[in-house]
DNA sequence: CAGACATGTGACTGGGTGGTCACATAAGGA
DNA sequence: TCCTTATGTGACCACCCAGTCACATGTCTG
């Protein structure tokens, strides 16, 4: 979405343009965002932005979308062998915090705009709807091959896995000094949970 | 934290105010909650505000607090009789599924503070630690009676029924318009996910 | 009635915002 | 060289906000 004014700029001005705007959009979420001190950071004027982006809106979509196509990079190779159900979503939470260690202002951009409903409603519905179907798809395998229980209503369960993960994303941030391990540790914990269940077994 | 003046008012006065800032901080979040707005509606001047609450602030506090107290009574009794772990979990989400239902202003103002983690970080974090230490209780409780999964880290545990409960009340609110019983059963659905595990049970 | 005190008021301040536009500068072609 | 076109600029606009304060109005007391 940025013009064609933007693309032909050097290189080095429109990387100051999108190291000034994940910088913004990390630290506040989009409406409390500042597009003058965005403007001041990359030392641009602001009539130069709206040559480059129509308004804030696309400005925030066209990082937003830079984000998630790093993102999608970094977890490519996560679904590839999913023939054990569990450990593949093993694999996908404990990269994901992976993510957010190497990538902090990245993730914060993608927690800010999950928490930000008001605007983007859209944009947040259609993902979820593709993540639960991804979502169902492997779970309906894993209930064939008999690793998953057959009894349980499969919207319930992705609810219960989006729902869990966008939590832990969330507190990724607040935990940050402490010890990676541990995080680790306690994203496996959390998915123990939800893959025994909280009655206990008698096997 | 109203002034004694505030509380000397006359009440239909005082209910106008409070009708008006309960409407406002239903509609936006905190940050975005026009005082403005709610003065108009109340149907007094601004300055006359600032003799009730010391600030925007106190004011939202004083709102905040007269909810949460709503919803305390509104709750009370689904813990009396905890001897059956998960119908008391399956008790307390249905009741606060038809607190939302029943107090819908109220409802948005509480999902609306949990988003809006910037401010009040501490006062989240702390009923977040005094939730925390109920649910474990309980959950030792359960294990003890063989009811619980010795097996499960008991944080672990929490964090799961903590951030799906948090999901569970933001849904709340985007289906409104469809069935009540639909909406019980669901939430029925995800508890029987964490309670049973996802992993297939050979009992 | 008069004076003291409590309460009510809304124009105003200072600060922020996203977005615009007349103008300045640079680039490129004839 | 000159003219046209593309790009850069920042003062400015309209709007919103929380909070203040000099003044007006009401109320109670001596």
């Amino acid at each position: 979405m940025p013009t064609a004014t933007f693309r032909n700029l050097p290189r080095a001005k429109q990387e100051a343009i999108i190291t000034a705007a994940v910088a913004e959009f990390a630290r506040s979420p989009y409406d409390q965002a500042s597009l003058t001190k965005i403007v001041a950071q990359a030392g641009i004027a602001k009539g130069s932005m709206y040559q480059y982006f129509e308004n804030k809106r696309e400005l925030y979509l066209y990082i937003l979308n830079m984000v998630y196509a790093e993102k999608r990079q970094y977890l490519k190779g996560v679904f590839e062998d999913d023939s054990d159900f569990f450990a593949t979503l093993k694999r996908y939470y404990r990269r994901s915090y992976l993510f957010a260690k190497e990538y902090p202002l990245y993730h914060r951009i993608i927690t800010h705009y999950w928490d930000y409903c008001a605007e983007f409603e859209e944009e947040i519905k259609s993902s979820r709807e593709l993540k639960a179907n991804e979502f169902i798809g492997m779970l309906e395998a894993a209930i064939r091959t008999g690793q998953a229980n057959s009894g349980i209503n499969k919207d319930a369960a992705f609810f219960v896995y989006h729902s869990v993960g966008k939590e832990l994303i969330e507190n990724f941030l607040e935990l940050s000094q402490t010890d990676q391990q541990q995080h680790l540790q306690f994203i496996d914990q959390v998915l123990d949970v939800l893959e025994s269940g909280l009655r206990a077994r008698k096997e």
